[in-house]
DNA sequence: TCTGGGGTCCTAGGACCC
DNA sequence: TCTGGGGTCCTAGGACCC
């Protein structure tokens, strides 16, 4: 059996459980540059707040329903979600991470308890100990698992707990729910579906797999096999090494300046290879990438340059050198750029990474700077180091391009400094 | 004025190999 | 004159996920 247990709008009820004044009251979760709304708690959902909506499109109605909003504080919610996953580890016997506020659980034989009693004891325990809401889904695929989440939050009487243990339940389950409900099923495929005349989840799984794979590919194919109860899609219990890592930021306003778009590459280049190397791996090819306003009227222009790097490497030095490199390719000067990014690709562990003949520069030497700077920036802050092309952040006073942050919470649980404060009468 | 960021997997086609 | 069969690697694009 598989279960599926998720947090309930985990950012805003992360920002809640720190500030308990906003029991009961409306909040959002901004994303990166406070562009979007990403999390709504509750109150919010109920005022008609949507998903994805940009912030400044429902700023009014924010403001005369007194909503509380936050910044995204993705160390804040780092540091739950391992709490988070920590407590869920102790009730599987098999356990996949799947996201920052999802675990997929798996159990070999029948729960003594009774599957029901035992996700009471889960979203309790988690409730108990973090704070955190959690909705639970059990079925035999984790394709059905994720439909009982799904109606375990927003079924009818919906109670947070959702079991499909029979064929009966699985049928009742898929009568609940529509296409797109399904994990795995996004608009492309409903109108493909829908095309071939199939409009609902229980004509799915009675559809020929065969058929279905002919339209919808292999992944079509499973999807009716794990409706099905036959579990075609693995749990993943050791987290992959990443093939790629990305950095990317829209920019505070559009600009053409050149040296702007420059720093901002070496220090998304610089970001990127902190994440590389916290995951001991180097890269073997690297792009980047600039974007104008996708959403202005004026001349679009997007610039992609991908190419090898002479060997593999973690040196931010060589990647950023690189990059600025890349960027001199695509760069032009008579667009407005909005976006820019830098991808890193061809990723392999740094112990089995082939060297090359060619490039006289020592790795040992290089590691050891590179863990030594790695370590002051964390120690001190970002950026207390770092390449002289590389933007200096705090001297950047028109903020062309650096994250617009301006209702971040304060990192409770993982600075000194930042710890919540309880004031005594 | 303001519209996010970071991933994975699959497929098809081209270039090449023996 | 005839022109198979079995592969790999790479890239781009499309679909999906959170």
């Amino acid at each position: 059996m598989f279960a599926l247990i998720d947090a309930n709008s985990f950012y805003a009820t992360c920002e809640r459980i720190f500030r308990p004044d906003l029991a009961n009251r409306p909040v959002v979760v901004l994303s990166n540059n406070d562009g979007c709304i990403v999390a709504r708690s509750k109150e919010a959902k109920a005022l008609g707040i949507d998903m994805q909506k940009p912030y400044f499109q429902i700023r009014h109605l924010i403001e005369r329903s007194n909503v509380e909003v936050f910044s995204s504080n993705y160390t804040l919610y780092a540091d739950m979600s391992e709490r988070l996953h920590s407590i869920l580890r102790d009730f599987g016997e098999r356990i996949e991470t799947y996201s920052i506020d999802e675990c997929f659980l798996f159990w070999k034989s029948q729960s003594p308890e009774g599957w029901w009693a035992l996700a009471k004891r889960i979203a309790d325990r988690v409730q108990q100990w973090t704070g955190l809401t959690v909705g639970v889904g059990i079925g035999e695929t984790k394709t059905l698992a994720k439909l009982g989440n799904h109606l375990a939050k927003r079924g009818k009487n919906a109670n947070g707990i959702h079991v499909i243990g029979s064929e009966q339940a699985v049928t009742a389950a898929l009568e609940a729910v529509e296409l797109g409900d399904i994990w795995g099923i996004s608009g492309g495929f409903t109108r493909r579906l829908q095309r071939l005349g199939i409009d609902k989840p229980i004509e799915l799984r009675q559809a020929n797999p065969h058929y279905i794979r002919q339209h919808l590919g292999v992944v079509g194919q499973k999807i009716v096999y794990e409706l099905r109860g036959i579990s075609c899609i693995e749990l993943e219990e050791i987290t992959a090494d990443k093939q790629n890592i990305c950095c990317s930021r829209s920019f505070g306003q559009v600009t053409s300046d050149f040296n702007m778009i420059r720093e901002a590459a070496v220090t998304f280049a610089s970001q990127a290879c902190v994440k590389l190397r916290r995951q001991k791996l180097v890269a073997g090819r690297l792009s980047v990438f600039i974007q104008t306003d996708r959403h202005s009227d004026s001349e679009q222009y997007g610039g992609w340059w991908a190419s090898r790097l002479l060997a593999p490497t973690d040196d931010t030095r060589l990647i950023a050198e690189h990059a600025a490199w890349s960027l001199r390719r695509i760069f032009r000067p008579e667009f407005r750029y909005k976006k820019a990014g830098v991808l890193l690709m061809n990723l392999c562990r740094r112990s089995v990474a082939q060297r090359t003949l060619f490039v006289h520069r020592n790795p040992e030497e290089s590691l050891r700077l590179m863990t030594a700077v790695d370590r002051i920036n964390e120690e001190h802050g970002r950026g207390t180091i770092r390449l002289a092309s590389a933007s200096p952040v705090a001297l950047n006073p028109c903020r062309t391009w650096h994250l617009r942050s301006d209702h971040r919470s304060p990192r409770y649980t993982t600075r000194w400094e930042e710890l919540p404060m309880i004031a005594a009468r």
